[in-house]
DNA sequence: CTTAATTGTTAAGCAAGCTTAACTTTGTTC
DNA sequence: GAACAAAGTTAAGCTTGCTTAACAATTAAG
């Protein structure tokens, strides 16, 4: 049976599969729920015996394409509130994150669809981030590159933040960047990886750390 | 700490509190939330520990003015929840229930101040109930009687429902009658109790079972 | 007012999901 | 490739919130 606890372990070894390794380390996972790993390992042999997870000892974690398809539930259901929230009661991108982490776990399939509905049938969130269709499909973002590797001269969209800390988002709130903000790289500072963006008029500095954390699509050349 | 489990229990004990006797037994409770009287006994010492609950031994529970906050402030949510739903995604009376009772204990103050703010601080919700104020304060209901209460030839006004059991909505729905329906009472059966009353230019008779659970208003004597 | 039925409590035990501590495997460095 | 560090696992134990079974108090009936 699915609980709040396996949700959010599914939703985690997702975040760490990629198509280069699909698998997740103990550790990966334990620091990102704050859970010791033990507690990992433990429930690792409890997700694999539902078939939703492989596992073999000191062999890492990943998902079966049934459990990919519960995460990507869960996923789903995160994003759409976001949206949802965001949209109908005017919540601010800082603001949906965690009222979402928990609405997610409580929300029947139904009420999801309302959402999903009354959204007219979404594919992002507030954040960017593909919001998983009702049959496990995932929209494709065009050609979507790390701010980090855009090129100078070009000009770029912002399409989509890693919110794994919210810190980042409160500093674009600052700095005055948003979802869809256009942005023209200027410069690449060799010296300490910060790139030099235009934004509204504006040039700002971005730090690597932060430039590793914005995803941009092309716009011009 | 404030658990999803001691939320109910305060609801349920909530519940069976009345100006006259504000005293609640083990199996009501018991037979309330579906779950043996020997865990209420247990809850019960712990809610009092808190401070949040009055218990004796065999003498029943009892909340404090502490733990009634406590119960409105969940009740509040529930009912928020109610009529956002209703008003919002277009759920049906007998679907915003279920819903509610999962995110009532999943939403932060922040939230529900948003949904409040966003209705217009509403009085009642979608099943006539008063919806507790932030301070603690409950919008009263004027001139409520129960329809078994009812007199002949009068006009009433359909205020509320007790819908601790949702086939009561369900029955409502097909004999056609809707919050704030008026309803004129055509004959009071002795035999069995039952009534008949007057709805949309239609004759319907509900019987003791039924009217023993409407709440109306008079609106014309 | 005694007895039987009802109601309430205590005790023991279980599952989930954690923790810490001890131990094992794997990886890294020289 | 030996030795140590890092990563992962196992074991024991804790808390919450439940269960069932046995026992105690209260109430109701004759």
């Amino acid at each position: 049976m699915s609980t709040i606890s396996k949700e959010n372990y599914l939703k985690a070894i997702f975040s760490y599969s990629t198509e280069l390794d699909n698998n997740a380390s103990t550790t990966m996972i334990a620091n990102h729920l704050s859970i010791s790993s033990s507690a990992i390992s433990d429930m690792a042999k409890k997700l694999s015996k539902e078939g939703l997870v492989k596992y073999e000892k000191y062999k890492g974690i990943m998902l079966t394409p049934h459990g990919e398809k519960a995460a990507l539930k869960v996923i789903r259901r995160h994003r759409l509130w976001e949206l949802f929230l965001m949209n109908v009661l005017g919540l601010d991108w800082s603001e949906v994150h965690n009222e979402a982490e928990k609405l997610e776990h409580y929300s029947t399939d139904f009420l999801i669809d309302k959402i999903d509905e009354y959204l007219g049938h979404p594919d992002f969130d507030p954040h960017g981030h593909p919001i998983p269709k009702k049959n496990g499909s995932i929209p494709e973002i065009p050609n979507v590159i790390l701010l980090a590797e855009a090129e100078t001269n070009n000009k770029y969209e912002l399409i989509s933040v890693n919110d794994k800390e919210s810190e980042l988002i409160n500093f674009l709130k600052k700095v005055g960047l948003k979802l869809n903000s256009k942005l023209e790289i200027v410069d690449k500072l060799d010296y300490d990886n910060s790139i030099s963006v235009r934004v509204n008029k504006k040039n700002i500095t971005l730090s690597k750390k932060v430039s590793d954390n914005l995803f941009v699509r092309l716009i011009e050349g």
